[in-house]
DNA sequence: ATTGATTTATAAGTAAAACTTACTTACAAA
DNA sequence: TTTGTAAGTAAGTTTTACTTATAAATCAAT
């Protein structure tokens, strides 16, 4: 007689194998409507999981939601600080992390969107581990501000810290059109002009109070 | 005999009461939690306002807050617009923007926290009439960089509206941390600091490839 | 193998909160 | 007086995140 296998042994079944399922539900769902219209209900239902398993896994909806995101943003900082390694000048290594934070917001649009529009509005987001995993990356930019400064390549009168804040909110807001709408995005582009303005100022001609 | 006037000419006798009663109540909340945390009964409550009118006023809880904040907004552009009158050169013009927008961040916490934070996610909030009005606020920004561009005051190689989505997301990513914690700001030194970042650039000594 | 403990799963239920509905009162115009 | 409209009320309904009680499977150590 056949016993009854509950395991292929082909497929190497992940551990808790509704965790991922429920992930995998949520980041599908995602891709066609917002977080707040989506009920744990339909995640259960997607994922063929059962609703409690979201409140025993991830304590919450929203800590799904987080657990999905952080996946995705670890992934993202390996990369863009792989890509990093081997740039020399402050410059080329700015011009480079900026054009990873574009390339990031053209790829994935769904990510994009929870990011800018999804997660910051949640009270103890700031506390968060996703809010973790931004930092690791903004330190990135700040570190090369620093150096930077220190160097003599960057101007002595502004802190990192001011200088981060302003690109990232820049960056943000330069593609939050093209990320609402489902528009087209071209970082090459955007890195350029973005670049212009960061290195040279808005101001024709050069600087004329040198002092 | 006294004809019954309808209107009392002394008080102008706010139309409907209950409308600027759950007004006040939400704004009244809005300074001790956030609009997710309040309730539409704790609303009601604060105001002595049945509930159900909430929805008839304003459509749903949501409304009410749109209507809280677009009279507030709608205030501070006509100042704003009023404040830019009589000032000369394309920078002076930016830097009294760029003051007047930390300086709002920097007045009232409770109504920069909702737009910084709660107002984005909520799909619909691009088309609303609260956009209608911010982007009344950002166009001013815009025509001061065309007049700018134009009179070769700005650099030509930047189009308005990208410098204007830079400056905008910078100022915000600055003001963020501050509003969170409700820790201080300093509109003039701020503006100082970002005008020289938007003005000149961050590259120390100037530009060196002016071709 | 048997036991016992831990992990995974399920179904049914609860509570809270946004939103509705059906009804009443006030009051001005026709 | 009638009629129409806006303001107000009380009592629902529905939806949805979250719980609980309980069962089945898995695994470790005797």
């Amino acid at each position: 007689m056949n016993k009854p296998e509950k395991k292929d042994p082909d497929t190497p079944l992940p551990k808790p194998s509704g965790r991922i399922k429920l992930a995998n539900a949520l980041r599908h769902l995602l891709a066609q409507k917002d977080f707040s219209s989506i009920t744990t209900a339909e995640i259960s239902r997607t994922s063929g999981v059962n609703e409690s398993l979201i409140y025993r896994y991830f304590g919450d909806k929203r800590g799904l939601l987080h657990a999905v995101l952080d996946e995705y943003l670890e992934n993202f900082v390996k990369q863009v600080n792989w890509g990093m390694k081997g740039i020399e000048g402050t410059k080329n290594k700015l011009r480079k992390f900026i054009w990873s934070t574009f390339y990031f917001y053209d790829q994935d649009r769904v990510f994009s969107k929870i990011l800018l529009l999804e997660v910051r509005n949640y009270p103890g987001y700031f506390t968060s581990e996703t809010y973790g995993i931004v930092k690791q990356y903004t330190n990135l930019m700040t570190e090369i501000l620093e150096q930077g400064i220190k160097a003599g390549e960057l101007r002595k009168d502004l802190e990192a810290r001011s200088i981060r804040q302003i690109v990232l909110g820049g960056i943000e807001h330069l593609v939050l059109p093209a990320v609402i709408n489902d528009g087209p995005l071209d970082p090459d582009g955007l890195t350029e002009k973005f670049c212009l303005l960061l290195f040279e100022g808005i101001q024709a001609g050069g600087i004329k109070n040198n002092g």
